[in-house]
DNA sequence: CAGTGGTCTAGACCACATT
DNA sequence: ATGTGGTCTAGACCACTGT
């Protein structure tokens, strides 16, 4: 009657993050799927038999983390890494002159390692520990403008395939989530520049020595655990990376 | 009793964005000045004859944008643009290893010019009109890291000399907020790699063909109104630019 | 039409900061 | 002690979506 979880009276956490945290067990449980709706508000308001106002905050949060996604008249759905969300979202490479469009990935190789020191900080697995490493040239109205590197602990993708990587039938986050339940939340990117190496002129049609922009992200999923890691070279001679910061949009 | 601003049934727009436009409108026509508070929720709630809780979705709102600031058991302020704040907001350098710190800012030119197609259409004035062009050198642990060259359109900056943006007490978009009354709220960035020509090569202590990273910047205040622009060079030989996406940070 | 999320109310009480 | 924002309730009604 007293303890920290009793609903009457919240002496440590806010009801509303208790419930917050009840829902997202229940999603990374699968209870609900990526697409599929949860449960309506009235409802749920009823399973935890709290007031409609207090589910609502909790969703509000999860719908500002992109976990959630509500629709008036329709429901509330679990975020699925459609092709246009993570687009709008994880793609920051847009033209100089023109609109945002999807790039068009082309599959280079993929291959198992080990974890080296900073991968091992990041996956938080230790030195040595298996990871998949994968490389894709990605072009933008049919010109190759970038070459990502990825890496991933093998431990979360258990049996990742070259031919599942190569072969999936959306994007890369999207296979994540369908084939392994790991849905990407957040990302942070470090940008510097640099100059081309034979390899990379080689693969972007470019002459060695010319500027690229590297940019090095980890993704990270739930509870902020580091799931990918990716070195991107991209070639701004006609296309840019944008940030919007403090937009409401 | 039936047109939009008619507080019974809202037939428009919701009654909270009518409040959140009010409290706006007050906020441009300085009824509260940065770093004061706003009158407590209960005092705007009868000022304007709602419920508390509609007070607080509107004040919500402003508190996403950056515009207002909470602070429980002391009230609710006007975001006042502290050296704190921009350094976590707006300014996205970071070294490579170690912690973020203040730049040291170095006063290089100020001139008055006149706008080109281009800064025309952001400021939303005539090609001619007058502009004032400045620029900066910014170090970091007392390296010289960053080229800054600042635009802003003279018709929102009335008067503004050498002297008050060399000798300013504070930063730059401090100056701006306490001189001009303007608050940076959104910035629009777009990165790029490039190499350093001779010019800047010689400010920031490199070799020319280094490469150097291009921010191009668009700074806006309330209703997405440009007031700034700005293109940094930035050596990245030992810092990044650091970006943070969907996270809740 | 029934079901969903979105808005709004009128209050109670809690946690925190200042006097 | 007083005043502030933060949480929570129980319900009404609106706007939108699908059948």
């Amino acid at each position: 009657m007293t303890d920290a979880t009793t609903p009457g009276v919240p002496l440590s956490a806010p009801l509303y993050k208790e419930i917050k945290r009840e829902l997202m067990a229940a999603l990374t449980a699968g209870e609900w799927k990526p697409g599929e709706a949860i449960p309506a508000e009235r409802r749920l308001s009823e399973r935890y038999g709290i007031s409609i106002g207090t589910v609502r905050k909790a969703i509000d949060e999860l719908v500002a983390e992109n976990i959630l996604i509500r629709q008036q008249g329709r429901g509330t759905f679990v975020a699925s890494h459609t092709r246009d969300r993570l687009l709008f979202y994880f793609f920051h490479i847009v033209p100089q002159a023109g609109d945002k469009s999807y790039p068009d990935v082309e599959f280079v190789r993929f291959v198992r390692g080990k974890a080296d020191r900073e991968m091992a900080k990041h996956f938080g697995i230790a030195v040595g520990e298996p990871v998949f490493r994968a490389r894709n040239r990605l072009r933008l109205a049919g010109v190759p403008v970038m070459i990502d590197d990825i890496t991933v602990p093998a431990v979360r993708f258990p049996g990742l395939s070259l031919a599942q990587f190569r072969d999936r039938p959306s994007t890369i986050y999207n296979l994540y989530q369908e084939a392994f339940g790991i849905s990407v939340v957040s990302t942070s990117e470090r940008l510097r520049a640099a100059l081309a190496d034979a390899e990379f002129a080689t693969l972007l049609s470019i002459t060695p020595g010319a500027p690229l922009l590297q940019i090095r992200r980890l993704a990270r999923t739930y509870n902020d655990v580091t799931v990918e890691y990716r070195v991107s070279q991209v070639n701004t001679q006609h296309h840019e990376y944008w940030a919007e910061i403090g937009s409401n949009a």
